[in-house]
DNA sequence: TTGATTACCATGAATTCCCATCGTATCCCT
DNA sequence: AGGGATACGATGGGAATTCATGGTAATCAA
């Protein structure tokens, strides 16, 4: 069963924010769901965070639960506990991909990220972002330019890969 | 069932002192009382605390009710359970959404928070908060500015995520 | 009786549901 | 291999509901 999300993908947004996941997507998603019924719509929850987010991350239920307990873990009333209930369950939506597999984006979320006539998918591991196009290009193509000029000519991002710690 | 408030809103106060409830927590309420029945309204208890407190917390039936088995558990007399049943069982008002999914908040609380024309909602595990919008900017947000000026241009408060021991 | 509280009714906008079209990839049968 | 017949993915449109919010009348309380 596929848990992780992978690749990316343009998909129209219609004027009441109805927008395609790609379809890859969503057997993730209905993977992720404990309580996914073959026939029935996954859940997820869309992470949108403060103002500098520029994009939305959606989280299986499996992801938002590990997070969740991971805060729940933090001692009540300390900084960080605040700070990451806030971005986890102040600022995120929770919602349902529908029978046709579309998710619908508020009109809220949608003017956060500027969002109108084309949303931009990409996999992030065991979550996938949500873009505005042209602020995909704009920010993330310019980081990685960014990256590549702090590093030699040939350099491989496997070298990464190696030092990645066996962690789990 | 969802058992767990998320997301946030600002929602309009009347003059009586009505405020919508987001339509999403009234489904964690209603799932939350044990009482309640499709087609009734579900009751919650507002803490409201003392005199410090700047915001209003929304306790379901469920969550309540665990709160006041475990100060039922601390020895009488002491002083820890002495201050919790002040804070919980004094400092706190039972009540009941209305029909059109509205809470009253009765004019003593708002003058506390300095609640008037709108209210910010925000959900915060299995209890949600009301504040006067300016006071959640200006306390809430101001802390965690502050605190992540602390901290790296391009810090991600998520490396706190993995700081949480797996507590679980 | 006067301000406050509760019960009812009203409405526009937003959101959900349900059904329809269309194109591409798949399958099946001969 | 050819020719549908099917299934599924992407996208649109309109009707039916739900939400958020405002107003008025009936009740209370003291």
């Amino acid at each position: 069963m596929v848990r992780r999300f992978r690749g990316e993908s343009h998909h129209k947004v219609d004027a009441k924010g109805r927008v395609s996941i790609p379809a890859s997507f969503r057997r993730v998603l209905e993977a992720s769901d404990p309580n996914w019924r073959e026939g029935d719509t996954p859940e997820l929850v869309i992470v949108y965070g403060d103002h500098r987010r520029t994009y939305l991350e959606c989280y299986t239920v499996e992801a938002i639960n590990e997070v969740d307990d991971k805060i729940a873990s933090l001692p009540r009333g300390s900084t960080e506990r605040k700070i990451l209930q806030r971005l986890f369950q102040g600022q995120s939506l929770p919602t349902t991909v529908d029978e046709t597999g579309r998710l619908v984006l508020p009109q809220k979320l949608r003017e956060k990220i500027g969002l109108e006539g084309e949303a931009f998918f990409i996999a992030a591991g065991d979550t996938f972002q949500i873009w505005k196009p042209e602020t995909y290009e704009a920010e993330e193509l310019a980081k990685t330019e960014e990256w590549l000029d702090d590093l030699p000519e040939d350099f491989d991002p496997l070298i990464y890969l190696d030092k990645a710690t066996s962690g789990e």
